[in-house]
DNA sequence: TGTAATGCTTCCACTAACTGGAAGGTCAAG
DNA sequence: CTTGACCTTCCAGTTAGTGGAAGCATTACA
């Protein structure tokens, strides 16, 4: 498979797989005489898997740690799990700022008339 | 007052102090003989004004706008208002996401055993 | 068979919002 | 007088890509 292939396969923008062949993150297993990149089922896998765990929030650099495990066939579910937990834990936490932000900027639009006037409680309560 | 002072009084580092004045965001008042930025009040209250800002989640370009509004007093409430609706609109669907990637993370780690064994229901589900 | 349109390559530059560090000038205290 | 704190500028790096240019390769169609 070409990178346009493998791009469409694994939904990810070319431009973006070939930037995980660049860092090293999911390598081409070869490339055609003709120098293009060539990839096989094992690599349209692993972007998906790669683009699954970037949308769950997981950093680049966890990815290649979880494709390290999801590679070893010595890994213990232990350290995926350890992983995972702390992505939950931080994923909470920052639900709970998103809450508070929330809560926030709600009271202040909901005290703001939203009229022509320059009387506005939006800006005060920034400001203060 | 020089830097040092208004990063204190602004609650914000000396860097970013120095970078909000290169791009213009807030700029010192003046400079002292010896080339140091000198900072009014008016100032550290714009300082304040963005960090605030910015921890609500508008960008360093809203901060701008929003400081043009700030400043401007022949300003409508509404322009203020439309903007932090947007922002809320924008907090809710980034908290139905982290929502979702929330219990699919917890089914995942819930399912899976952590312990040393190979078996881990967390990559074959990051991989479906 | 010619040519035009994709598709692929590399490389360089840019994004947001800072942060870290080096090299050097200034100032107050002991 | 020297030490240390404070200030300056400039350069580079961070994350995770994205945009674009210049230049081959392949394919589609008239």
């Amino acid at each position: 498979m070409n990178i346009g292939a493998v791009s469409k396969a694994a939904e990810l923008p070319t431009k973006t797989v070939r930037y995980y062949a660049d860092i090293g993150l999911v390598v081409p297993s070869g490339r055609s005489q003709n120098g293009y990149r060539v990839y096989d089922e094992a690599e349209v896998r692993k972007l998906v898997f790669v683009r699954r765990a970037r949308s769950f929030g997981f950093s680049v650099d966890e990815c290649r740690e979880l494709l390290g495990l999801y590679q070893d066939d010595g890994r213990s579910s232990r350290d995926v799990k350890k992983i995972t937990l702390q992505r939950i834990a931080e994923i909470e936490q920052k639900m709970a700022e998103l809450q508070s932000l929330h809560s926030e900027l709600t009271h202040l639009a909901n005290s703001c008339l939203g009229d022509g006037r320059p009387n506005c409680p939006i800006l005060s309560g920034l400001s203060v």
